[in-house]
DNA sequence: AAGAGACCCTGGATGC
DNA sequence: TGCATCCAGGGTCTCT
């Protein structure tokens, strides 16, 4: 399921891949993809002879900043991820969900592959950028400067369940399901604590928490439970390193007490009912 | 303002 | 073995 630590670890696998080339052709062949149905029927025709200049990201949003001064924005959702195959070595046969595809004008091949067609494609000129977001309501991103702890005790001061507000992308922006149940164990926060009634001491906690979880998931290149796979292919290792995270009646890795799972916004959710006390 | 539920999708696991 | 049902959770939308 990628969240901020699996988008920033294909950001930084594609921008050792593609900056720079030429692209050659794109083809899409799922139209769910793009909002924009016109764009499914013309992004070959607009991305050729265009480059990727540069790969942000910011919380489950990768940007795509192209010469021409566009920016081709992604969303993974849930099964979706970038591959990137070269001729003489294609993965295409073995992908059954390949979504949508670039070839670059010396060989490398950038694919979208995505199992259950949730991800979202488009192609946003410069001038429209910030409008984009502004429209989605994007908060900062959970690992940006701005992101500080006075910013996010503010952000959670609501009548909400913490669970709840770390998970909308209007409060901040990266986190998914499994690095809030993660972060909010390490904070020793029960789940359906309202932020509203959050201590500063708790607060700062789950600032801090928040930032150790997705360092360390960054770290590990990210989390492979299901679908999410590495631009090559590999896999990221940090469902090793989960404590609760469908984790059910295993012991808590802190107190042995077997964790325990509820529904928090249809949301599985996973903690320790001794370590995080409501 | 907040929460519940439907919806978008597919594949793997489970149950009979 | 085969078929039906459930579950996974990123996000948007509607209704209460």
């Amino acid at each position: 399921m990628p969240e901020l630590p699996e988008v920033e670890t294909t950001a930084r696998a594609l921008r050792k891949k593609i900056l720079g080339r030429e692209i050659k052709s794109a083809v899409a062949t799922a139209p769910q993809l793009f909002d924009d149905k016109k764009l499914f029927r013309n992004i070959g025709k607009l991305l050729r002879g265009d480059r990727f200049s540069a790969i942000d990201r910011h919380g489950k949003y990768l940007l795509f900043r192209l010469r021409s001064g566009r920016t081709m924005v992604a969303h993974l959702k849930m099964t979706g991820h970038f591959l990137i195959g070269t001729i003489g070595y294609s993965i295409v046969p073995i992908e059954k969900h390949i979504r949508f595809y670039i070839d670059f004008m010396d060989g490398t091949k950038l694919l979208f592959s995505d199992i259950r067609k949730f991800g979202r494609i488009w192609l946003i000129p410069q001038e429209k950028l910030s409008e984009f977001f502004e429209n989605r309501k994007l908060a900062h991103d959970a690992l940006a400067k701005e992101a500080s702890e006075a910013y996010l005790h503010a952000q959670l001061t609501r009548n909400r369940a913490v669970k709840t507000l770390l998970l909308d992308q209007s409060v901040i922006a990266g986190i998914g399901n499994i690095y809030a149940d993660e972060l909010l164990w390490l904070a020793k926060v029960h789940p359906l604590r309202k932020g509203v009634s959050l201590s500063e001491n708790e607060a700062a906690k789950i600032y801090q928490a928040m930032r150790d979880i997705l360092n360390r998931g960054i770290k590990a290149g990210g989390t492979s439970i299901r679908d999410y796979r590495h631009p090559d292919g590999s896999s990221g290792s940090f469902q090793k390193e989960r404590a609760v995270y469908q984790r059910t009646g295993s012991p808590c890795p802190r107190c042995k007490t077997p964790i325990k799972r509820i529904v928090i916004a249809q949301r599985g959710t996973h903690y320790c009912p001794r370590c995080q006390e409501i």
